[in-house]
DNA sequence: TCTATATTTCCAAGATTATAGAAATATGAA
DNA sequence: TTCATATTTCTATAATCTTGGAAATATAGA
């Protein structure tokens, strides 16, 4: 994970409609939905689904995975991962930091 | 935390420059730098440092405190958890998936 | 007060992104 | 092969975002 990359992620999911994707996807489990249940669930348009499920599949967000006519989609839950650990990278100067210590910095990245 | 808020707090970390001041203040701790030191250290121009500032202190990624003639900025550790319990919301339906039941669910959501 | 330093706001130009209609492509069934 | 369904690509328009120079504002010290 880089900078690069990190900002194509982001970016990928920071959006309404791929938030939502991303989510519905996250909820399904590993099985994933086909393009047209999605469009269903969320009402949006072909081309525009499309689109976005492009960005997310090329961030690497989501898979792909196609069976008959149908191409199924489901969350890549590994990146997400990748993601977070690029974001909280050497914390607090990798010092040990406990919740008591100060406020500001409260378990979560310690 | 809804998707409107979201989506503000991921578009605010989708920026090159905004992800380089967050990951900057992570790593710095709950003391923070001030606006003149992360602009030397990240060679940005002010008014463009100024805006991208604003832009996370928005999103509420990170804190501001005035110390005298200095202003400083630190990561906001709690408001990047409450994002990512957002978005792991009823993974996988709320069944328990173990790592070993498929790959693509490996312990990052359950 | 006056001066120097720190930070923000204003502004305009350039770059990127989202949308959906229409056409194109891909797959399976008859 | 022919047809129906599923999904993607093409395209143009509209909207939003990023940048940094210059000016404005805020604070501390002399």
């Amino acid at each position: 994970m880089n900078t690069k990359t990190a900002v194509i992620l982001l970016a990928a999911l920071a959006q309404d409609t791929r938030l939502a994707i991303y989510r519905l996807l996250v909820q399904e489990g590993p099985e994933g939905l086909a393009v047209g249940q999605i469009g269903e669930r969320l009402e949006v348009a072909n081309a525009t689904l499309s689109f976005h499920l492009k960005e997310l599949t090329h961030a690497g967000l989501i898979n792909r995975r196609q069976d008959g006519r149908f191409i199924y989609y489901s969350a890549n839950y590994e990146q997400m991962n990748n993601l977070l650990g690029f974001m909280t990278e050497n914390c607090c100067q990798g010092q040990a930091c406990e919740p008591s210590d100060h406020k500001s910095c409260d378990n979560s990245c310690c």
